[in-house]
DNA sequence: TATTTCCTTTAGATGCGTCTAAATCCTCGC
DNA sequence: GCGAGGATTTAGACGCATCTAAAGGAAATA
């Protein structure tokens, strides 16, 4: 009933949502898409028919609990796609985004199921987001620490690192920055950069911009850095962790 | 560079053109497809264009080496992705077609050596049909025995059952007729029906026309029906089985 | 407050894939 | 060898998703 075109709408405008709060602006999913914003425009028309989201006009759009569902949907098949691609098919954590986002909207109901039984239900994907469950209830945002929240001598463990951006994810895959990963901070320079030192005891620094990105919570546990943590396989979802993406 | 539905009429001109032979008529592919015969002229120019084809005008359409080498792109995409949801998330036989069909235009060429890798590089699909290999090489398409060649007293393997019908695998796959199971030919009806003896003793009754989808090669061994088979553990293709779907 | 600047929407056009209706061509039977 | 019937193609239209160009509204600044 719906296009792929339309999901992928639905779904920028609820994950701008979930960051940015309540109207989104025609320019904030025209730049999310890559569409012009007159494209946008006529978009949103349609989805205001079909009831899929509210419009105020030159204020921005807002999704109808229907649009919500839809796009809550689409995005329970990418990140159980994403799950899946790592666990099963040995994508790294930085190549699933892609896979996932050509085939979400593909996949059937039956193979959603059966992905996420074989998956064991898992309630985040690679990135530590969560995956919104079988029933499609709303997912509560609440705001967490970034890494860039935090000073120096916090011990933090990684919750999620979501980003659209390939590279800084590979990046960050290569320094060891992944979910469930325990970082101290070991510096803050004035001019925006964070230095941690990772499990391996390697030191790291990032610019804001990643560090804003990347979300923590803080560690309890024993201090030095040992060999805990792996790729993905927190898949149960303990680390009390929030939506966004 | 290709839209998806280029990409579905190139797979069913190839498909036409590996069952009925050379120039694939307009209506042929209109019907494969169900479109319309203008809808399906209108195509063959653009892929003409393109160079994917070769058209004599009413007389129907030839592939290229290039049409062809697409077709088989797509349908490598398509009979691994059927394997795949066979072998890992517990897809019965008579349920992968539709599935594979949405899939196949949207996985990269990195899912499809993953998938490959992961199957172990099967040469035939669970019906049997033979996987194209990643090298696109033509597929030779001999002619082979159908169940329907057969008369009383012949015993035979099946190969493949191509059907683009869920219902009628369905049928078989309950009726235990399956690529490897053996078959005995018990009666021939002189009204189009021929009647088997499947593995576990069992008597199927077929029409005509579903005898004549059943492709076998004669059986070499033991007389009595055993235990052997299963539903498409045989991913090695050692049958010496031919194309066509 | 007036103006400038930026954002959004309207207007109009394009390419794709599809359809129906009508014209055209091929072939088979007489 | 001619005509009838069936297949194929042309003609013309439509809906979708997109664009560029131009007009209109909102908000910040002077």
């Amino acid at each position: 009933m719906l296009s792929d075109v339309m999901e992928d709408y639905l779904k920028a405008i609820y994950q701008i949502q979930s960051t940015s709060g309540a109207p989104v602006a025609t320019s904030a999913v025209a730049e999310y898409l890559g569409k012009t914003p007159p494209t946008v425009t006529s978009m949103f028309g349609k989805l205001e028919e079909r009831g899929l989201l509210e419009r105020e006009k030159y204020k921005g759009v807002e999704l109808t609990e229907e649009g919500e569902t839809v796009a809550l949907e689409v995005l329970r098949h990418h990140r159980l796609l994403e799950a899946y691609l790592a666990e099963h098919l040995d994508y790294s954590w930085s190549e699933v985004h892609d896979e996932a986002d050509a085939l979400e909207h593909h996949i059937s109901e039956e193979f959603e199921r059966r992905v996420a039984e074989v998956l064991g239900n898992p309630t985040v994907d690679p990135h530590g987001d969560p995956i919104p469950t079988a029933d499609l209830a709303p997912i509560d945002h609440e705001e967490a620490d970034t890494l860039g929240d935090h000073g120096v001598g916090d011990r933090v463990v990684v919750t999620r690192v979501s980003d659209r951006e390939e590279e800084e994810l590979e990046y960050l895959e290569n320094a060891g920055v992944l979910p469930g990963t325990r970082l101290d901070v070991v510096d803050v320079a004035p001019f925006g950069m964070v230095t941690v030192r990772t499990e391996g005891g390697d030191e790291q620094s990032l610019p804001d911009s990643v560090a804003a990105s990347i979300r923590v919570r803080p560690f309890e546990g024993d201090p030095a850095g040992g060999e805990t943590n792996g790729t993905g396989d927190d898949s149960d979802g303990s680390n009390g962790e929030v939506p966004t993406t």
